[in-house]
RNA sequence: CGGGGCGUAGCGUAGCCCGGUUAUCGCGCCACAUUUGGGAUGUGGAGGUCGCAAGUUCGAAUCUUGCCGCCCCGACCA
């Protein structure tokens, strides 16, 4: 038989890599690290990418296109972003490559070394605000609300498919501001819209929050950020939202002049996500069939299966489908109808929903007899009869219910696994059993977290931001706390 | 870089301990026929540097040594 998939339960790694690799999502690749993504997993990060960008333009921000290489000098400009990122960087060193004399085929031309090292982009900030320098003189040149879509290359040690790659797709937007008061809602703002996009397009509730200082991105005076849970009870960080206070300002002389004629540094934010949503998307809905994608976001939203002894009846089939295909289309449906002979209809259920197709329409001899054909949803796997008459309108109401149910399933899943812990020993037996996010308190020191980490491997995810006030003891030093933070395992 | 595992056809594998005909099986692939309401069946066919190199031997996928590569666990991971 097909493609068979590793049980959740059973192996969750494997799962994961099975649902990619044979829902045809994407490839290991000949480099080490990197990822091929193939035409079906380019068109949902497609979908995801052309919404996100509508959400930002509508919110006044411009797409625009930054060099992949950073000089080595500008990286070091802002202390805690190179050590941030220093261990992680790849480094362009030669730019010519000559015959080997010892006939080996090809070397580096030693001659051919640059004299500045050139470092593959880990992040923009850098050679972004080195621009910025030169764009911003006045107040009324602010705001600059630019973003760009673009790669980018972080050597990790460990890769896994999707959630953390050698090189990867993201968009990341830069702005700069007068006020450090119009910074911070900019930052906020696209927090929210990035929550906005993963709860209502990619049916995955978030939870949004600040990080500590052990999380905080590495060079950011604050960083918020949107934390998904994953089916196996680990936390993801599916996007954050930086505020970067005058760090980057400073560090490239980025000053302008107010209404005042005063000279002073402007305000800064930078805000990601990347195709690591993409793993979110997987691991939030799947299940052991296969992918189960959101209505809104998936490629192909219904795929019409024709089911035919002979020509006769597949004509017949083909004349129903091509009337139903134009009313589809009116809707806005993303629909395909796969007549393709080479596989049978059994085999094209079973691919669809390994693909995660979320509505299946089989049309057969039998069925146009009764006026009616078999509709199938993914995420309930139900199957019933509906009628011809005003089949779109009826596939389009579906369409919104499975989108919603989707995100309420998630949803109970999500609220189901927060859970409080008062103890230490609460705290691990939770950790260790469901998982899932544990809110505790935490004296609020660098120290106390790390020393968490180290003997429970979970982080604080975030502080939420609508989080209660609430005077307690920290869980690992009994010193006095003020609220509970979400503590998990996490990817 | 430390601990563990693996490398045989596009993929997944048997054989290795205990060397000996033409390297096993499944999936996939090609041709033809019959099929088509949940991953079809039959018949025929193609496809192999057994990771690489050296050694032992009459003879190596199998034993020895060295090297290379991959996976898992850890270190790392805004």
């Amino acid at each position: 038989m097909g493609k068979e998939i590793t049980s959740r339960k059973e192996d969750y790694s494997q799962w994961y890599n099975d649902i990619i690799l044979k829902a045809g999502l994407a490839d290991y690749s000949a480099v080490r690290g990197c990822m091929v993504i193939k035409p079906y997993g380019f068109a949902l990060w497609e979908n995801m990418r052309d919404q996100l960008d509508k959400m930002f333009k509508e919110t006044g921000h411009q797409n625009a296109y930054f060099p992949l290489f950073i000089p080595k000098s500008f990286l070091s400009k802002e202390a805690a972003h190179v050590e941030g990122f220093a261990k992680e960087c790849a480094v362009v060193t030669h730019y010519r490559l000559m015959n080997d004399p010892d006939g080996n085929g090809i070397v580096v031309d030693p001659d051919a070394k640059l004299e500045e090292e050139l470092i593959v982009r880990p992040t923009s900030e850098t050679i972004i605000w080195n621009t910025y320098k030169t764009w911003i003189q006045s107040y009324r040149d602010l705001p600059v609300l630019v973003n760009q879509w673009c790669n980018v290359v972080r050597w990790e040690m460990r890769t896994r498919l999707f959630l953390r790659t050698t090189e990867f797709l993201w968009q990341e937007g830069h702005t700069a501001h007068a006020t450090s008061q119009e910074a911070i809602d900019e930052t906020i703002q696209m927090l929210n819209i990035y929550a906005e996009f993963a709860e209502e397009w990619m049916a995955m509730p978030v939870i949004k929050g600040i990080k500590s200082i052990n999380e905080r991105f590495a060079g950011a005076v604050d960083t918020y950020c949107i934390e998904a849970l994953m089916q196996d009870g680990k936390a993801l960080q599916s996007g954050t939202s930086h505020f970067l206070g005058q760090n980057f300002a400073k560090a490239f002389d980025v000053k302008f002049s107010d209404k005042e004629n005063k000279l002073d540094y402007v305000w800064a934010t930078s805000w990601g996500v990347s195709t690591r949503l993409i793993g979110a998307l997987v691991m939030a809905h799947s299940d052991d069939d296969g992918l189960v994608l959101p209505p809104k976001i998936a490629p192909i939203q219904v795929v019409i299966v024709p089911i035919y002894k002979g020509d006769e009846q597949k004509q017949n089939i083909d004349e129903k489908v091509k009337v139903l295909l134009e009313d589809f289309k009116a809707l806005g449906i993303r629909v395909k109808y796969d007549d393709d002979d080479n596989n049978r209809p059994g085999w094209k259920f079973a691919e669809y929903e390994l693909k995660g197709v979320p509505v299946r329409i089989a049309v057969g001899a039998r069925d146009l007899q009764n006026n009616s054909v078999e509709v199938a949803r993914r995420d309930t796997r139900e199957k019933k009869s509906v009628s011809i008459d005003g089949l779109a309108n009826s596939v389009h109401v579906l369409l919104n219910d499975i989108q919603q149910n989707i995100y309420d399933k998630a949803k109970v899943f999500r609220d189901d696994n927060i859970t409080k812990a008062d103890t230490w020993e609460e705290f691990i037996k939770i950790l260790d059993g469901k998982a899932g996010f544990v809110s505790a308190h935490w004296d609020g020191t660098a120290e106390t977290e790390d020393k968490i980490k180290e003997l429970s491997k979970a982080t604080i995810r975030c502080i939420p931001l609508n989080n209660i006030k609430e005077e307690g003891k920290c869980i690992l030093t009994g010193n006095p706390s003020r609220e509970r933070v979400l503590f998990a395992r996490a990817y």
